[in-house]
RNA sequence: GGGCGCUUAGCUCAGUUGGUAGAGCAUCUCGUUUACACCGAGAGGGUCGGGAGUUCGAGUCUCUCAGCGCCCACCA
């Protein structure tokens, strides 16, 4: 704890203990690296907090996927001897995402470093639980839950995707009973879960069905008698509008069962296979046969009976496994553990109302408000062994009791009373919904608590909006009493070139550690910096890849430039005590550039930071400062040698200090390299230097004026050379005509370099008429005319003239459109009025002088 | 069914209060200059998905149509 400066926390998402780095995390931790260097550079206490998840189902899948290898599983192991293994192998292999971020180059605080199962964590985990169930706000329920029938526990919501089968829809004819010949026709999609059918639906107004209504039907195969209720949810307009219910197997029906009182008849059992459930009747033959077994074996004897009405094929959704996608879950009655999330989530909605958290951008606030606004009650328990063991236990009556630890649970039970513990884990989001708080040393009162709780920022992606973003507001809320973040930026996911998935099994998977092999891992930095504009996706890109790949090696050259020119960093240099104007004006570059990205990383506009540092860089300092001051380097005149190698290697030392959060390999040891030594130590890194700040002396507005003249004639001349093909080599005359007082002294000024950077061999600036077989150019008010008698196609410079001529008049045109336009005058304001009058003078000025210049080509 | 978002140069994308469209890559031309060919100089290329509206003025605001994508819910 570094106590004197303001504190800045920013919590990682712990990666899966499972995992290994892939774009996704890229993405993310580079997004996070860059904002807390940034912060530090700032000279802000910043607390990266890493650590790892659990990652319960995933963990225990592999770990369970080894054991099968070597002919065991986790039943024959037993718990505890499962639990250790798993421990082993985390151990062993989970340290291997911590390891790859680090060759990213990421700078969290690793002795910090956190995992959900530390005993501290766990700690936390207990109290949390233990209080919620004292305040009733965790409770037990049987309810339908999505079971997986393979792992055999209870799979979030969320974790359910629905996948789109082909399947049939069975109508089938049910008896009524006292009414020969009469049935009531239902469809399904399911025809085995009719075993557990414990009613009929319709609607109370479906004419077709109102005198049904009370009526009992006879349930194929079982025989057991069933009521026709009249429920809203029967509609009229599907199917028969009958509408079979069953209430231990589908989540309507449950709600339908509950309003109407019905029997729950839950005929599966934990692997989805046919189970004799009490009062079912369900036939000897069909216990024990799989689900998917039974539904033929239904439709069969259902045809059989001559009870089937029709079978239509239909494309329908069978929710599965998110994770293992082969798994068919099941709607599956059991007790389970569930969290009032109803409760919890009105001061998290609140907090981000009130803009206490704010998301960035804020159009996710109401994906965020849209799921919190519907929550329902939140499955908490998961059957599995690896995770937090739920402290509840039980005596033999199955009264419970909850505490922190099996000694109070005793306490509570009375001495003597034979204690159980829940079996069952927490859902792994529900410890990691107390990171930002557990990491730090809750419950205990820790410095860091206090220092570092709330955290300014969260950076993830959309994909965990729900699964953990709005636990860690609903928790941090209730048992912090405030929120656990200010700021959360959310940003897209990576995909590939194509906005596709990456995805193992599409084959489209860009591993990070290759494009690090391939490119560095400075440039996939800044690479994942250029991409991630606040839109929806992250489109991975090999080219732009390479691209900054090029730029690392740009900065590269530039440096060993500044070696090679005794372009030194001297540390106690003073920018605002530069006299050359050259000088003066890269510094003014800089200090605006500097502006450009902190203003661009507080925003969190990563990709305008990112190309500000880009075009100063290559653009500014590499194409036209060194250009220009290579002649003051070689040059006569010692004082402005001097002070130009000191600008320059200062300049540099400053891009090294900006690029530091994107490219800290590079710069470091770039750095490194003009304090002219090997390997830096620790009191030189750039990364513990403070950001630069200017102070506004250093912008010369005068100087950015002349250089940007200097610029501009430099590149017209270029321009024109190059249209007019003549060689790069040909070092041809040049005469300005028309030039005004201030331009002639820049002319005079800059005359070395641009004679050298337009391959010049003469300049003059005279007002005698242009000679014949002249090439004419304008800048400003003035005429470039170069000489060619003896190399130019005057057919090729009408046609470029004319070209010009064209485009100054369509420009004319257009501005005259609005000057001329009454409504304009009268209602644009004043400003842009005199802009657009400006740009028609100069365009007309420019009109006038083409030509010319033009009239004196036919001329001659 | 509800919600969100996207459609801008050949490709991938920027474009923050409405005021003459930008970048990288790719393409084409030319390369003198010992920091750099992972380079330098120059050029071409867009009626901003279609239509309508608001406005003096729309890539930018509103409506509408079309195509694409994502999320949530549902599917007897």
């Amino acid at each position: 704890v570094k106590s004197n400066k303001a504190p800045y926390c920013i919590p990682m998402p712990p990666p899966n203990v499972t995992g290994s780095l892939h774009m996704g995390h890229a993405l993310t931790m580079t997004l996070q690296d860059i904002l807390s260097r940034f912060e530090r550079m700032q000279g802000r206490d910043v607390l990266w907090q890493p650590g790892t998840d659990h990652a319960g189902i995933a963990t225990q899948l592999v770990v369970e996927r080894l054991l099968e290898k070597e002919g065991s599983s986790r039943h024959k192991l037993g718990r505890e001897n499962f639990l250790k293994r798993v421990w082993e192998w985390k151990e062993q292999s989970g340290n291997t995402i911590t390891s790859q971020l680090r060759r990213l180059g990421a700078t969290p605080d690793w002795e910090r470093e956190r995992f959900t199962m530390d005993p501290d964590l766990n700690k936390g985990v207990n109290k949390v639980f233990v209080q919620l169930y004292n305040e009733k706000l965790i409770y037990k329920d049987k309810r339908l839950v999505n079971w997986d029938p393979k792992m055999h526990t209870a799979v979030s919501d969320l974790e359910v995707e629905q996948v789109e089968i082909k399947g049939n829809m069975w109508h089938f004819k049910y008896p009524i009973k006292g009414m020969a010949d009469t049935f009531i026709t239902i469809a399904t999609t399911r025809p085995e879960t009719m075993l557990g059918d414990t009613a009929v639906a319709v609607h109370p107004e479906d004419e077709r069905y109102k005198k049904l209504i009370g009526k009992m039907v006879v349930l194929p195969i079982t025989g057991r008698e069933i009521p026709i209720i009249a429920d809203d949810y029967a509609d009229p307009e599907k199917g028969s509008g009958a509408v079979k219910i069953t209430p231990a197997h589908d989540f309507n029906d449950f709600e339908v069962g509950k309003r109407h009182k019905l029997p729950m008849l839950s005929i599966l059992d934990k692997d989805a296979k046919i189970a004799a459930a009490e009062g079912a009747q369900i036939p000897e033959a069909y216990i024990g046969l799989d689900r998917f077994v039974a539904r033929k074996q239904v439709v069969a004897e259902i045809e059989a009976l001559g009870l089937l009405d029709k079978i239509e094929p239909q494309v329908h959704a069978v929710p599965h496994d998110e994770k293992s996608k082969s798994v068919v879950l099941e709607p599956f009655l059991t007790d389970q553990w569930y969290c009032d999330a109803v409760t919890l989530a009105k001061p998290a909605i609140e907090a981000v109302e009130t803009g206490k958290t704010q998301f960035i951008p804020k159009t996710w606030e109401k994906t965020y408000f849209e799921w919190m606004r519907n929550i329902q009650p939140w499955c908490i328990s998961r059957q599995l062994w690896w995770g937090h063991q739920i402290p509840a236990w039980y005596d033999d009556n199955g009264k419970v009791f909850v505490a922190e630890t099996e000694e109070e649970a005793q306490k509570l039970a009375g001495a003597g009373v034979k204690l159980t513990r829940d079996p069952d884990v927490l859902d792994t989001w529900f410890s990691s919904a107390l990171w930002p708080f557990s990491t730090l040393g809750w419950p205990e009162k820790t410095e860091e608590v206090k220092r570092y709780y709330p955290a300014e920022t969260l950076i993830t992606g959309f994909d965990i909006i729900f699964f953990w973003v709005a636990r860690m507001m609903m928790m941090g809320i209730h048992f912090m009493k405030d929120v656990p973040f200010k700021k959360v930026y959310i940003h897209a996911l990576v995909r590939d070139e194509k906005g596709q998935k990456m995805s193992k099994t599409k084959g489209n998977v860009v591993d990070p550690l290759d494009v690090i092999d391939q490119y560095g891992a400075d440039a996939l930095r800044f690479t994942m910096a250029a991409l991630a504009a606040q839109g929806r996706d992250v489109k991975w890109s090999n080219s732009r890849a390479e691209g900054y790949r090029n730029f690392a090696t740009k900065l590269w050259n530039a440096s060993r430039f500044c070696e090679m020119n005794g372009c030194a960093l001297k540390i106690d240099f003073k920018p605002q005590g530069n006299k050359h104007t050259l000088n003066r004006w890269i510094v003014s570059e800089l200090a605006a550039t500097s502006v450009k990205v902190s203003d661009a990383l507080k925003a969190f506009r990563y990709n305008d930071a990112a190309s500000a540092l880009y075009q100063f860089t290559w653009g500014t300092f590499c194409d036209w400062y060194i250009e220009f001051t290579k002649p003051l380097i070689n040059g006569s005149d010692a004082a402005v040698k001097q002070e130009t190698q000191d600008t320059t290697g200062w300049v540099l030392d400053q891009i090294l200090l900006l690029l530091n959060p994107f490219m800290p390999y590079l710069t470091e040891e770039l750095h490194a390299h003009l304090l002219g030594k090997e390997k830096a130590g620790k009191e030189d890194w750039l990364q513990t230097k403070m950001w630069p700040v200017f102070d506004k002396a250093v912008i010369d507005s005068k100087a950015q004026e002349e250089v940007n003249w200097v610029v501009k004639l430099i590149s017209e001349i270029r321009s024109v050379r190059s249209d007019m093909n003549v060689p790069a080599a040909a070092q041809i005359k040049m005469q300005l005509k028309g030039l005004n007082a201030t331009n002639q002294q820049r002319l005079n000024t800059y005359l070395d370099i641009i004679k050298r950077l337009a391959r010049l061999s003469e300049v003059e600036a005279s007002e005698n008429a242009a000679p014949k077989g002249s090439i004419q150019t304008v800048i400003d008010e003035a005429n470039i005319i170069l000489p060619l008698a003896d190399v130019v196609d005057i057919a090729q410079e009408r046609e470029r003239l004319k070209k010009e001529i064209d485009k100054a008049n369509a420009n004319i045109e257009r501005i005259n459109k609005m000057l001329l336009n009454q409504a304009f005058l009268a209602k644009a304001p004043e400003e842009v009025v005199q802009e657009q009058t400006e740009a028609r003078t100069e365009a007309e000025n420019l009109k006038a002088k083409l030509s010319q210049a033009l009239k004196q080509l036919e001329a001659a």
